[in-house]
DNA sequence: ATGCATCTACGAAGATTTTCGTTGACACTA
DNA sequence: TAGTGTCAACGAAAATCTTCGTAGATGCAT
């Protein structure tokens, strides 16, 4: 029986972002990398990272006397998870409604518009 | 100095989506609306509506025995707000990731990406 | 060897979310 | 008017999340 992925909480994704960016890094490195955005003790990172390990987020190499800590997923793997979930709870299923929302407010540029494009067209052709 | 709106708990959207979609509405419809999905007591709803009425994020009118219940914002503008946070939150302000990795896994139908595209025409016409 | 710095483990406090049970008010009906 | 059903208010338990202090182990430098 596998463990079902479950949905990461606010701030262990902070701290997969960093995992994903960096690869697998310390609870120091982990720690520094969060303390440019926010104000967070040590331990506080430490307990994070601990109770990530036991729910299977992420997985640790104990050779070193500093733990090295890695995401057990791949960035794209949850972060299609989260989409999705979001899309099902807000949107019914409608990425045309999801899109839309997302660029209200938060007015994208003209390459965002194309990029888009661009990559709908690449959708449907893997798709057929 | 306004209440910058809070991002509602998964059971409020819920109750949320419920309220959207009927209307003002007392906590026996919402509970009702709700039971067809899941289980759920009739004062677990009630009280989510206290707690809500007092968070701001519905207002209720009580000249009835029973009260009535309505969101406060708009559809439009917590949906809005729940895809512009996730956006920066996991996706950095890419739109285009957010989109991509919300269609991968929810295969969309051809008619689906269709909208996407006129919806994309549309807005970037709006846009200029 | 002694002391300082760094690391993990443990526990726990406080906040928030989710869930209901109980109580007392209110209203309809037989 | 006595009984039955519905309602809001309140409190509180349980679960989860967030944060950090303290203790003990380990390694390095003097």
């Amino acid at each position: 029986m596998t463990r079902s992925p479950q949905k990461p909480t606010a701030s262990e994704l902070e701290i997969l972002r960093v995992l994903w960016g960096r690869g697998p890094s310390t609870v120091r490195e982990v720690h520094e990398a969060l303390s440019e955005k926010k104000s967070l003790g040590y331990t506080t990172v430490l307990k994070l990272l601990q109770i990530m390990t036991t729910k299977g987020t992420v997985r640790r190499n104990e050779t070193q006397r500093a733990h090295v800590y890695e995401a057990c997923l791949p960035a794209e793997q949850t972060k299609r998870q989260l989409a999705g979930d979001m899309l099902q709870r807000v949107f019914e299923g409608s990425a045309s409604q999801l899109m839309m929302h997302a660029l209200a407010g938060n007015r994208a540029s003209r390459e965002e518009i194309e990029e888009i494009r661009r990559l709908l067209d690449e959708y449907e052709r893997n798709r057929r």
